[in-house]
DNA sequence: CGAACCACCTGACGGC
DNA sequence: TGCCGTCAGGTGGTTC
């Protein structure tokens, strides 16, 4: 589900009622393969203080006193939101029950999503966190433009790479193309500097302006809030295959790039 | 290195 | 109404 402005708003959102809440208990409603199992799980957060919430990559990592924290990654359908004690719901996977009464809730539909946890200084040893590329609002266009101009695979699934570039999914890596005029199967080593830093420019762009906008919900996103985005609304191609470009007028394409339904137009992204 | 698969899961939707 | 195939904001593994 969630991209990077997705996680980057539920971040905040949490970040603005979580911090200095402490963790009084744990229910593990339903850790079949999702989340560690309880008995590591739980002392490991266990009477914890928040003391931040941050997003790297399309991962949300809710920092602990003592150097401990959580990590949450949403997948597809994953959702994190706190609010008022409510009973358990179908998703429910994790609940995180604070000293004020209220409900930090981890839930998935699909069950792609997982939430670990790391004792104190843990977090620094974490794979991922060594695996995963720049991000792509703290760095540099042009530094950002050298990460795919010597690869020769198509620029679609190179965005796609979390290790080119942090936080990229098919709905922003879409919009990006589309922007920059650049068709889905160019190769990364054919753009030459002057285009891969327009895309990745554009990039920035509306990953800022989709965060602006609360981020993008097609079926399941919400915020920490529980309330959907608006981006959805300013999509120029994505779900839009067989609509007419705004720019255009052509009928809009999809093909499959890196096996994910890739929609553009077929006038305006003629670069490659 | 890159591409094409499959796998992990559940649910919504369209066709017959 | 129901069954079946297809698709979905993601990633990780295997194989060629």
């Amino acid at each position: 589900m969630p991209e990077l402005p997705e996680v980057e708003v539920i971040a905040r959102g949490l970040g603005a009622t979580l911090v200095g809440r402490v963790v009084s208990d744990v229910e593990p409603v339903d850790s079949t393969r999702l989340s560690e199992a309880a008995d590591t799980l739980v002392p490991k957060v266990l009477g914890g203080v928040v003391v931040g919430v941050r997003r790297r990559a399309k991962v949300l990592l809710v920092d602990l006193s003592d150097g401990a924290a959580l990590a949450f990654h949403l997948k597809m359908t994953g959702r994190v939101v706190h609010g008022p004690m409510r009973p358990v719901e179908r998703h429910d996977r994790t609940r995180f029950i604070l000293d004020d009464g209220s409900l930090l809730c981890f839930a998935d539909m699909r069950r792609f999503g997982y939430v670990r946890a790391f004792g104190p200084g843990e977090l620094a040893h974490w794979d991922f966190l060594h695996r995963v590329g720049p991000e792509p609002l703290e760095t540099d266009a042009a530094m950002l433009a050298g990460q795919v101009l010597t690869r020769a695979g198509r620029i679609k699934a190179l965005l796609l790479d979390q290790a080119v570039v942090a936080g990229v999914g098919n709905i922003y890596a879409d919009e990006s193309l589309f922007r920059a005029g650049i068709h889905p199967q160019a190769r990364g080593n054919r753009l030459g500097p002057a285009l891969a830093e327009r895309l990745f420019a554009h990039l920035q762009d509306v990953l800022r302006q989709a965060i602006a906008e609360n981020g993008s919900s097609i079926r399941d996103y919400v915020n920490a809030s529980g309330d959907a985005g608006a981006f959805q609304n300013s999509f120029a191609v994505y779900g839009r295959q067989g609509l007419p470009c705004a720019a255009c007028g052509t009928t809009l394409a999809s093909t499959k790039v890196a096996g994910r339904t890739s929609t553009f137009c077929p006038r305006c992204q003629q670069r490659r």
